[in-house]
DNA sequence: ATGGTGGACGTTCCA
């Protein structure tokens, strides 16, 4: 069983880069971020006609995420509790019905918090509580449960090519780094990390600069795995070759194989 | 010193 995620940075620009992504790749359920639409214009035929069941919590012009899922979805929930006036559309939670029982997979997209003298700080900080109080609830149930988003946040310096360069960067703040550890801690498997400790394994390059064309990257997309999601876990790639196909996104696919 | 790149929206914001 294959669960990707991936931040496409806007599907109408990227439809056909993702449905040939789909077809080359063949996941079973894929997380999207920046899905940049409203539900009612998502081009859901597209996805329906691949044979993936869809579920999209969009909103206008930015955010937005998706859940993509060859299995019927058995419920799904859109928003993370906590916080009644956040209107921003961050995080979709699907459960599905897998030969193995239930399976529960989130897609997120944490606030960037840029800049940190602004309220959007604050709001990346407390958006990173809210998912620690629901992920601490969750793990109660024992279910295999996936957490996977662009979290926007760069764990350890490793993860970034010139840490220097991130200093007091929301990516990289002390503050961000130790919610994103607390919420591991929790009893998570970064799932990548889980297959290898090397220094300059990325899932985004930006668009300015040559970023891509000098391995300048960061990793900010992953996968937490509950305990009973990784005990089956077989693999962990980062797919980016895509990254280098014609109007790539700036993140590349995230996709963990894990025994079905 | 400036702008650097890209998506969506609408004459600017977000990343």
């Amino acid at each position: 069983m294959k669960i990707a995620t991936w931040n496409i940075n806007g599907v109408k620009a990227r439809l056909d880069t993702v449905l040939s992504w789909l077809e080359q790749s063949q996941p079973d359920i894929t997380c999207f971020q920046e899905i940049k639409s409203v539900d009612e214009n998502f081009p859901r035929e597209a996805f329906e006609a691949a044979g993936y069941h869809l579920e999209t919590h969009g909103q206008k012009g930015f955010n937005g995420v998706a859940i993509l899922s060859k299995f019927p979805f058995d419920e799904v929930n859109c928003g993370l509790p906590g916080d009644d006036d956040d209107e921003q559309s961050r995080f979709i939670e699907g459960v599905f019905s897998t030969d193995r029982g239930v399976l529960r997979i989130v897609s997120l997209y944490l606030p960037n918090g840029n800049p940190v003298d602004s309220p959007k700080f604050p709001y990346k900080l407390s958006w990173l509580e809210r998912l620690h109080a629901w992920a601490e609830a969750r793990l109660e149930l024992e279910e295999p449960l996936v957490l996977a988003g662009d979290y926007n946040v760069i764990p350890m310096p490793k993860d970034c090519h010139d840490p220097a360069v991130w200093e007091g960067d929301a990516l990289f703040r002390p503050e961000s780094r130790r919610a994103f550890r607390r919420l591991a801690n929790l009893g998570f498997t970064d799932a990548v990390r889980a297959v290898t400790d090397e220094h300059g394994v990325y899932t985004f390059w930006d668009y300015q600069a040559g970023a891509w064309q000098k391995n300048n990257g960061i990793r900010i997309d992953h996968l937490l795995l509950s305990p009973e999601a990784a005990r089956h876990l077989e693999g962990a790639e980062i797919e980016k070759y895509v990254r280098a196909w014609e109007k790539p996104s700036d993140h590349v696919p995230v996709v963990i194989d894990i025994a079905a």
